[in-house]
DNA sequence: ATTATACATCAAAATATTTTGATGTATCAA
DNA sequence: TTGATACATCAAAATATTTTGATGTATAAT
């Protein structure tokens, strides 16, 4: 969740959209450095949100579906819950 | 999406899961110090996660649902568009 | 009117994150 | 085996965020 925090990596996670990217795409598609990206990249593999796949010599990250449905859930889980709790510091 | 970034927030947003809290409900839940604890509600407020509402001297902050939605939204999004891109850096 | 409570705001300090540029490793092509 | 490509990692610098403690404002109780 905290690795939301940049806005560069939304946009990252917005390439990882349609499909698996290389770091190379992401470079041509924001103009970011490599290792701007690559830094960006494993926080977001170290939060469980992006998995990879080496090929060769590219690296294909993708999106984690299943972390981001545990989001969702958690998003859901809290507006579900309800009560009227009207009180305070007493 | 980006005011999601620091845990304290995120047990903020947790103890409004059943409902509204005050300022002084949150530091007696949390003993965070009030300005921090202000601070932070600023944020979450400013990215219109949450909503307020004023009582006298108390001000009750609560979750603001369609903004939630909307993410929940944007992240069902980011998993629901489907292709096969497989080459890279052509 | 005075005092207390609830919260906001501010500037400075503390801390954390991000960026940069250099270097390292692995794979592949010639 | 040499050189090029794709990417990772690192330390230092740049930048951004957070915390603290003080002060300010509004409301309400005495």
């Amino acid at each position: 969740m905290v690795s939301f925090s940049d806005p560069f990596r939304l946009e990252i996670i917005d390439l990882m959209m349609d499909g698996e990217v290389c770091v190379c795409d992401i470079m041509k598609l924001t103009k970011l450095s490599q290792s701007r990206i690559s830094y960006h990249i494993k926080i977001l593999k170290e939060a469980g949100l992006i998995s990879d796949r080496q090929e060769g010599r590219w690296v294909y990250y993708s999106l984690n579906k299943e972390s981001l449905f545990l989001i969702k859930e958690w998003i859901t889980s809290l507006t579900d819950y309800s009560s009227n709790r009207k009180r305070c510091c007493e």
